[in-house]
DNA sequence: AACACTTAATGAAGTAGACTCACAATGTGT
DNA sequence: ACACATTGTGAGTCTACTTCATTAAGTGTT
């Protein structure tokens, strides 16, 4: 098997085990991982209007207004009127929820620490770098759609499946 | 910020688009993502226990019987008594979806390429090195629960959670 | 100024995937 | 033979997500 094949191989092995142990530290402060994903989004880029949130989080405007309601009535965010466009909201992180918040990255970084603390530092700036080119890379083929898998033509073995 | 925590950062960030990737090949073949990770785990174990199956992609048995009960009723598995055991029930990918799932993989062997195909072998080496070793890591910690968090007293900023 | 067009957020309705709990059928050990 | 464990699934619920439709508000054109 060559290479670049099991470098993919292992990243979408790990994917699913990133994404579960991002639930549990949400879930250990009382969120989802979706939830968890618009606090870390509100983190990282400060208060910002539903939509740029929900282009932030990469889901539908929709799914944010769903997503905001829970994490308001929580006490996690605030929406706020947008001085210049009375049709937007602008959603915030609560001073409590940025030290909630703060306090996760921290157990994240410890975590880390425990994880690859040990490994030279050389191998950990090569590992990020290569990581780095793969979301680049992968940020275009998403943004592209399926066309990665447009020359290989596909069918399901059967076509049972409800017509839309 | 230290690198443990950026290498980390970096694969939390990454991991919901390698995610997205799969769901869009899956969503090629006409499955999702919850179902081709199904189809991923027969092909890699062959024909196994419906509580096996439920194992290896990481869900509850009943999740399984559900994802099952629509590949089924699209073509990619069957249902077989097990001989040894008149309770199990042995699931198996049919041979149509058999080639199918080798196609889907023959399209993500060239998307790897594209994606780290020009990286030196020996960064990709040590590549696989690090992620291999945070994927057994990640492994025990996920097994272990929230342990990794509870260092770290967690509470939302307000309780106005329902209570179960 | 009035018109058409676009954009922002959300209501309504539906789907998929995940969970827990309960249960009947079957297997296992004393 | 009896108690206990295991296997798969029915029933019911929840979250996250979608699309389509709607209301309100901004923008641009004549």
């Amino acid at each position: 098997m060559d290479l670049p094949e099991r470098v993919m191989g292992r990243l979408f092995a790990l994917a699913p085990r990133l994404v579960e142990i991002q639930d549990l530290g949400a879930r250990e402060y009382g969120m989802s991982y979706a939830r968890g994903r618009v606090v870390a989004a509100l983190h990282a880029l400060g208060p910002v209007k539903m939509r740029r949130l929900s282009q932030a989080v990469g889901v539908t405007p929709r799914t944010i207004t769903g997503l905001v309601d829970a994490l308001e009535a929580d006490g996690w965010v605030v929406r706020q009127a947008d001085p210049g466009d009375r049709r937007a909201t602008i959603v915030a992180l609560t001073p409590a929820a940025g030290s909630s918040f703060a306090r996760l990255l921290q157990a994240y970084s410890g975590l880390a620490q425990d994880l690859v603390g040990d490994i030279p530092e050389a191998d950990l700036r090569r590992a990020i770098t290569v990581i780095e080119l793969i979301a680049d890379r992968l940020d275009d083929v998403v943004r592209q759609g399926t066309a990665a898998f447009d020359a290989h033509p596909a069918r399901p073995p059967k076509d049972l499946r409800k017509k839309p």
